[in-house]
DNA sequence: CTCTTTTGTCGTCACTTTGACGATAAGGGT
DNA sequence: ACCCTTATCGTCAAAGTGACGACAAAAGAG
């Protein structure tokens, strides 16, 4: 027996936190189908490109990411006949997490390419082309339970950051307001989520804050509550 | 830009605890490549199937189970160029728990179809053929990670259910022993988790024990600790 | 029919974690 | 100096966990 040949497309799910709040980044798109809309940025994997190497490829094509540093995985596939009318499209997703970029966005690919609140496409299923609202919705939501047991908040921000940067992380992809006492000993009780750098910053303001970076845990236990 | 079209399978993890221990079902290949060699259920996806349907309709085909009632979901989706000699492709992964079936493994497709103890395929990454061993691995992690925060343990046991049954599960598949006392009291008091069904059996031998049925819940909150 | 074995179920207790919140520390701005 | 802001520590009651004692209710042995 045969199989029938399909095309395999590489989407991702690229997220970070500005200003506050989760966004989402979104290409217009510049060709057939759908063009002129909102889309995740994706593209066909290649005849010998391993499917997260063709995420990679497109991470830093949309952002200019250099991508070995930034965190990529899976999320799920959909394959669902008519998703895409150019035929038979299969789409591996994938989700990214980077950290607020000084860099303004430029994509080499894409007509425009921007910073969208993920509250706002969330809200509309309509906002963005193909199947992808359901694609962000599962990428968000596997975003927001990393967040609980894994140290990956740390993703979102610079090497250095402080607790309050990384609760407001926490408070942006969940939405909810954490309280910051409470915060600060379950982040710097569990083994190996931060460790001090010795510095302090006052770059946020009020009584100057320890900086800290990521540590080597992989996981959280006890894994922190969502609000 | 066109894309370069490939094979996409769907592959099976299909998981049941029989005689206390974890089982994967493999089948032995009857057609090349890696002919004569075990390896998970799996097959192409037609060209107006849903990668679920085939998932379900490859399911149906080597356990024939009726596939409704079945828990499955997606695992993660293989792309590596070179997993799979006859070209390019691309292999979505399913999870599949079942009972502990009373019917026999009656494969239409299969050469052969066994339960097998997971244990050993998980130790021996050549024991089944292309790069299936990781799939497993990933299928049933994903399995035992399941089993701490949803109710999903279910799944495994028939319609109706003792606690101790129940117990056996989560053992058998996270190859840890529990406390009676401490599994009871959890289940019981984690709302929505097992409704008590009135009856009482005394198929497990000393004290008659009450059956239950799953419950509503879709998670469990706070979660089951492993070991 | 009584005793023993086997499993089920309830309780107790010390310990840890959580969530709510008071209090103090240490900068900058005026 | 005083106030505003954020950082960080401490306290306390409530809830959850792990270890384990005790009793209940059946089957099987004698």
């Amino acid at each position: 027996m045969d199989f029938e040949p399909m095309g395999v497309a590489a989407d991702l799910v690229i997220l970070t936190v500005r200003d506050g709040e989760l966004q989402v980044l979104l290409i217009r798109r510049g060709i057939e189908p759908h063009k002129g809309r909102w889309a995740l940025p994706g593209g066909f994997v290649r005849p010998a490109e391993d499917l997260e190497a063709a995420a990679r490829r497109e991470l830093a094509e949309e952002t200019g990411l250099v991508s070995d540093r930034i965190h990529l995985e899976q999320v799920a596939t959909y394959g669902e006949p008519g998703r895409d009318p150019r035929g038979r499209v299969v789409s591996v997703a994938y989700l990214a997490l980077v950290p607020d970029l000084p860099t303004p966005v430029a994509g080499t690919d894409a007509a425009s390419a921007r910073w969208v609140a993920a509250s706002g496409v969330l809200a509309d299923p309509d906002r963005i082309a193909f199947d992808h609202h359901r694609i962000l919705v599962d990428g968000v939501e596997r975003a927001r339970a990393k967040l609980e047991y894994s140290p990956l908040a740390t993703a979102f921000c610079a090497d250095e950051f402080t607790i309050s940067e990384l609760r407001g992380i926490y408070e942006a992809v969940w939405g909810t307001p954490l309280d910051p006492r409470n915060f600060h000993r379950k982040v710097t009780r569990t083994d190996g989520f931060v460790v001090p750098v010795g510095a302090t910053t006052t770059r946020d303001g009020g009584r100057p804050a320890q900086l800290f970076q990521r540590g080597p845990a992989t996981f959280l236990y006890p894994p922190l509550n969502r609000g």
